[in-house]
DNA sequence: AACTATTTATAAG
DNA sequence: TCTTATAAATAGT
């Protein structure tokens, strides 16, 4: 607006600026690999949001065209799915589980890949060490030394942890996340066997209504 | 630019259009709503989109406030997260599996809530369709029945099918569902596994050439 | 990784 | 649900 106006210099625009793209599969290789990196952030960015702004609880599993696992949950990384899973097997409790002490304020993202695990935490950083340090239990005597890199990673303060190649923790999450499917398919199972129950006794319900005067 | 401007008539905004907002849970309850219903369809978008333009296999699991599930899955409800569990166990078979006959066009949606559940595909609704039709194996002898009602409900006419109380497909779903957690349990198993003899290997490397000239 | 023109998502109404 | 003004995401460089 406030340039020198009717010149004749056109100014070289530094991009051509975003173009339309079809939504198909990206043949070129590398530009594939930044527009799945980069949206994939995205979607990550959009899943945290909608669990804070809304209180939802929210798990996403992505692998990428090369085969590298991401997870993202929400209000985090090693409750999620578990929390997740808690909370699916009856709506009826879900009401009340839904709104209790949720993190809503923090971001978390894990990255199970070769490429390295990471985190991402908005303000309580400290709150998902601890939880890290609490963990799956440690029954296989690797927790402790999985800990012990986290917490070495937290102090190192240049650069943030999550760009340290911790291979310890990434079992570690896998632990967790494979504990939480354990749970959410257990879950899942008793959901299948509440809804059959509820089944039949529909049929019976109709079965015993099925002259009456309820329709 | 054209309207009949020096007039002192100022023509009243629709809308204030669109303002910024805080990262923080939403108190009311009505907005709420809406956020998250319009944030949902987006983020489902947006993991639909990363999976077609990158051929990544996305699952999100997301419980709304009120506690009902929802599940998207690329690229397809019943086979999402069995393939997503098909390809975590190696990456080495990733590439090749990544690539064949994905079908990106199709946007697929599941609520697994009690208000109905819910698909949504963009093109191929037959090929859904017919994939529920194939569906779980059915040696529960459920599989007829839920597909009869599925068949139904598309052949209606007026009104989305998934606005059908359609319980038997809810079933069909979850039986799907365990299925593939199930898998995907074994799979994430499997890795873990993998990681450990893989940590191992690197041990004995960094053993063997712990005096070598590879530093 | 940073930049920016543009498209896309979405808060309000 | 529909619209609109604006914020946010992102394709191409």
């Amino acid at each position: 607006m406030s340039d020198d106006s009717s010149s004749t210099v056109t100014k070289q625009r530094s991009t051509m600026g975003r173009k339309r793209i079809d939504i198909k599969k990206i043949q070129n290789t590398s530009s594939l690999q930044v527009t799945f990196s980069k949206r994939r952030t995205g979607l990550f960015r959009k899943a945290s949001q909608l669990g804070a702004l809304c209180g939802a609880e929210v798990a996403i599993l992505v692998f990428s065209p090369h085969g590298r696992p991401f997870v993202f949950g929400h209000p985090s990384v090693d409750s999620a799915i578990s929390r997740l899973a808690g909370t699916s097997t009856s709506a009826e409790c879900m009401h009340a589980s839904g709104d209790d002490e949720e993190t809503h304020s923090s971001i978390v993202q894990s990255n199970l890949a070769h490429s390295g695990t990471t985190y991402e935490t908005s303000p309580d950083k400290e709150g998902l060490c601890l939880r890290l340090r609490v963990g799956g239990g440690g029954s296989m005597g690797l927790v402790k030394e999985e800990t012990q890199e986290v917490a070495e990673a937290w102090s190192g303060g240049r650069g943030f942890w999550w760009d340290q190649p911790t291979e310890k923790m990434k079992l570690h999450e896998l632990k967790q996340f494979k504990t939480s499917l354990e749970d959410l398919r257990t879950k899942v199972g008793m959901q299948l066997d509440e809804m059959a129950r509820r089944k039949l006794a529909a049929r019976d319900f109709l079965g015993v209504y099925r002259n009456g005067s309820c329709g």
